[in-house]
DNA sequence: TTGTAAGCGTTATCAA
DNA sequence: TTGATAACGCTTACAA
């Protein structure tokens, strides 16, 4: 690979002049200029980013960490970060946590030594006070789907609370009472914001919260399933079912089948996240919205601005989640 | 941030000790050792990768390229490649294509900019030449998903032709003989093996080729599902539709469905892939299976082996795929 | 407009 | 076992 001191000899300048033409520096005469691009395209130079990032400490890159790199949720976040930081010619680096406290500190700690010029997180492990005290630190981090108190500058994120007392709300208005709900791991904030919100729809109904019908699992399909395989192994009674996201739900659709179950009509299910599949789902997922890439792209765009000096008009801290009323929900049979 | 020198100097010892500590290099007696570590400790000392990957040209974190962030397909794939590399202290740099040639190629240089020790690719819109000479360069690359004819040390793949040939003898094998074909943008190569292999078993069971059986979309719902629809508009009769991957065969049964038709007895499909969700979706499709997560793995078992002289068994570069039946076939009515 | 030279925070080669 | 010191490839005052 070959370096700037052999462009510049090349071209028959110093050093400085092709690192002139190489950031675009105005203060070059077009002849010089021209002289220096001949010599890089004979050359096949091409700057290495790491030594400029080393000179120049900015590296154009910021640091994404998601649980995971698969699954509708996180692939929609990260492609929202992805899409609006490319195009403003900044990279991404991207790490897992796993939804492990270690891990995820880990993964931080690895995006920290890259360089990163901020971090973009989605963490769940980890707790408040840790964040509050890596938000002290030199470089930026801003927080996606996660409100912690006293970093509202830095925290985009989706009021739970309020969807997952939508989710039953829906259930409730179609006349359901009794209803079961089917959450995530309890440690994640948004899995236990919604379930506050699912108590406070029954609460707020009248209904009261049987703990019979309520089962954590976690927030994929098989957390669905072995839910509703859990109530109906119990022989529970209930004609509606909530699910803190949609991969719960598709869960329970397979097992309620499985069961010969009459999906909707002896079970009415809602979702939760709006995941790309709810709407191929059959029958098509009543669930919750949640702007997961939207955010994203705020993330994004909040670095743009606080970190690489771009004019951004708005910024949304706060998202709020809407009903997508789909196929998934009966009236209640009376 | 604090650095080296600080250490050192805290410590009492040189760079070069310090240096040593970080690296685990044995020489350094124990008591210096710890001298050192508490120094580091008492400081908050975080080695500063960018300047270790100059001064070292090893950065120990290797370039991925996918297409999109998001999909079922890129996400097992790049979640194969993170954990085996994971596990190895190894890192990844996550950049798109987007299946387009500009993006693929500019991709490609920001991670051969970053001093990634190798690359992991998966490209659809760069044609072989560029890859071949791509490979011929400094840096090891290697590509998923895609058969390079001359690069078979590089080319982690699946043969598609084959899954073809299966998809399309499944539905044969129950007596289809109106079979119609959604493919991907035939630009991809692997949407072209894929149609090859359809073809190949059509003709090998004498069946003809009908070109308005065929329709070319994109490989996601929404090509499915504009496919479908073509062919009920143009009034096509055909009783088994075979799709290109699974997320056409997903669109497929929703406009099957609006339309009022009832699967799978009016009509049998068969996806391609093995997605998560094509065992939620209803009825459960039967497909092929292609273990793009293990194709990672195995890419990433081969930087492993190559670039970071791990020992590593065995290598396996041609993956096949297999017939995952599920429900979404039915005997053709006689 | 161009060049000189001092960093950036490490590693690595020699000596000691 | 340790320590000087020269790279690594670039940016960026400061000078010219």
């Amino acid at each position: 690979m070959s370096t700037i001191y052999e462009v510049a000899k090349l071209a028959g300048v110093s050093l400085a002049t092709v690192s002139r033409v190489t950031n675009k520096n105005p203060r070059v005469s077009n002849k010089t200029r021209q002289k220096v691009v001949d010599a890089m395209n004979t050359l096949g130079y091409r700057p290495n980013a790491i030594a400029q990032s080393l000179a120049s400490s900015c590296s154009n890159s910021v640091g994404i960490l998601v649980s995971e790199l698969h699954g509708a949720f996180f692939g929609e976040m990260m492609a929202g970060i992805e899409s609006e930081l490319r195009e403003a010619g900044k990279h991404v680096i991207i790490t897992t946590g796993h939804s492990e406290e270690e891990k995820e500190k880990q993964g931080i700690e690895f995006l920290l030594q890259r360089n990163c010029d901020a971090l973009i997180i989605h963490v769940e492990a980890v707790n408040d006070d840790y964040l509050k005290q890596l938000c002290q630190g030199d470089i930026p981090v801003y927080i996606v789907s996660r409100y912690v108190d006293g970093l509202n500058e830095n925290c985009i994120s989706l009021d739970n609370e309020l969807g997952g007392y939508l989710a039953t709300e829906q259930v409730i208005q179609q006349g359901h009472k009794d209803i079961a709900y089917i959450a995530g791991q309890q440690f994640k904030p948004d899995a236990k914001d919604r379930v506050a919100g699912h108590k406070r729809a029954l609460n707020r109904y009248n209904i009261p919260f049987n703990k019979r019908l309520f089962y954590v699992g976690d927030f994929y399909e098989i957390g669905g399933y072995n839910g509703m395989k859990h109530f109906i192994e119990q022989q529970e009674k209930f004609t509606a079912i909530v699910c803190a996201n949609d991969e719960i739900a598709s869960g329970v659709m397979d097992y309620a089948r499985e069961q010969g179950i009459n999906l909707p009509d002896e079970l009415s299910i809602v979702g939760f996240d709006n995941s790309i599949f709810a709407q191929y789902l059959y029958p098509k997922l009543t669930t919750i919205n949640n702007p997961v890439g939207e955010m994203g792209r705020m993330a994004a765009k909040l670095v743009l601005r606080n970190v690489y000096q771009q004019r951004i008009p708005t910024i949304t801290f706060a998202f709020q989640p809407s009903v997508v009323s789909r196929n998934s929900i009966t009236k209640v049979n009376v």
